[in-house]
DNA sequence: AACTATTTATAAGA
DNA sequence: TTCTTATAAATAGTT
């Protein structure tokens, strides 16, 4: 028998933690377990949450299927409100900023929808990429997801052809690297 | 031994439940479970939670270490507004949805981790290389050519889609609760 | 609503 | 911080 490498996992009381790096530490794990779990139940049920959180130093976070926003106000008037008036220069950023974050949404469901499909196609025989492929060979699902994969993809680069046309003059809003966080690529491997 | 009185757990694929009873009751057991991790983080760290949650049918429930709409206040006027709400909250709009987008080009970054290590682990399923390059990272010629090939393969899969429309009868085009693939998810262990 | 066999989350440790 | 692993906790399908 193999010596037991960790103590595990091991029960604790559900009270403050003393220890103020261990309490940041535990509400990283349980922040993402909570928004993981939010996630599954609007995935499954078809439910609508926003969820808020402020740290134990007061830092905010938030989690929404949609809008925060939108939920919250439907919450507080019990009646849909339109969150995109565009009274003020930041309306237009903001509406932007909305619609890059939806088509965002698409992305993620497509990384996921991919990653699914690799799992499946893990333990047969050697695929060649649906890229290459003959379209005529590709099953209608195959088509239509592609098709969709690349309509998205479309839309990122038209909306990053718009962004290069525009530099120079507005946005000011943009801190220094507000184009990098912006993007829809960020790159993993290489930080810290 | 005794023997299995229930089939036990079993895995499920994080999607709608087709089954409206089904539903119901998944929406039941884990909103009771969401609401009970969400107090178990404030109680551990000493942090502020709040939670809108309509279920599939529109019903509203809500949960708060505190008041929900004492919460709920802070978030929306973490930058400048006022509290009446006849102000224009676009600018905390704005932070919030900057922040989500942010945690969720995490996301993305783990889930293209994953698809990576699965890509390795078995399968080719390469993409052309230029369909994965960071958009930022494009030039404004690049992204057009990009653009432009895109475009000409998915003249060729619409075409490919047709005629198989008319070869086949029971087609999945187009779900009609796309719209539900488009789940939000959970933002990566990030500083507090 | 209760029951369990499993899956999933996570407390410590590395 | 990020990964691992033993274990606690949540929960899907049944009754």
């Amino acid at each position: 028998m193999a010596k037991k490498r960790t103590a595990g996992r091991r029960k604790i009381e559900i009270q403050l933690i003393e220890s103020k790096q261990a309490r940041h530490v535990a509400f990283s794990k349980r922040r993402f377990g909570l928004f993981k779990k939010a996630s599954e139940i609007c995935t499954l049920t078809g439910c609508n949450i926003a969820i808020v959180v402020f740290s134990p130093s007061g830092k905010p976070f938030s989690f929404g299927n949609g809008c925060v926003n939108t939920i919250i106000q439907r919450f507080l008037c019990q009646s849909p409100m339109e969150v995109n008036g565009d009274q003020d220069p930041h309306g237009s950023i903001c509406s932007k900023l909305h619609q890059q974050y939806t088509e965002f949404c698409k992305l993620l469901d497509a990384e996921k929808i991919r990653a699914k499909e690799l799992d499946l196609q893990g333990t047969t025989y050697q695929k060649p990429s649906w890229f290459d492929v003959p379209v005529y060979e590709l099953s209608l699902d195959q088509l239509m997801e592609s098709k969709r994969r690349m309509e998205e993809l479309r839309e990122k680069i038209a909306e990053r052809v718009n962004e290069l046309s525009l530099m120079g003059s507005a946005l000011t809003l943009a801190p220094p690297n507000y184009a990098r966080e912006i993007d829809l690529n960020v790159a993993i491997t290489e930080e810290i």
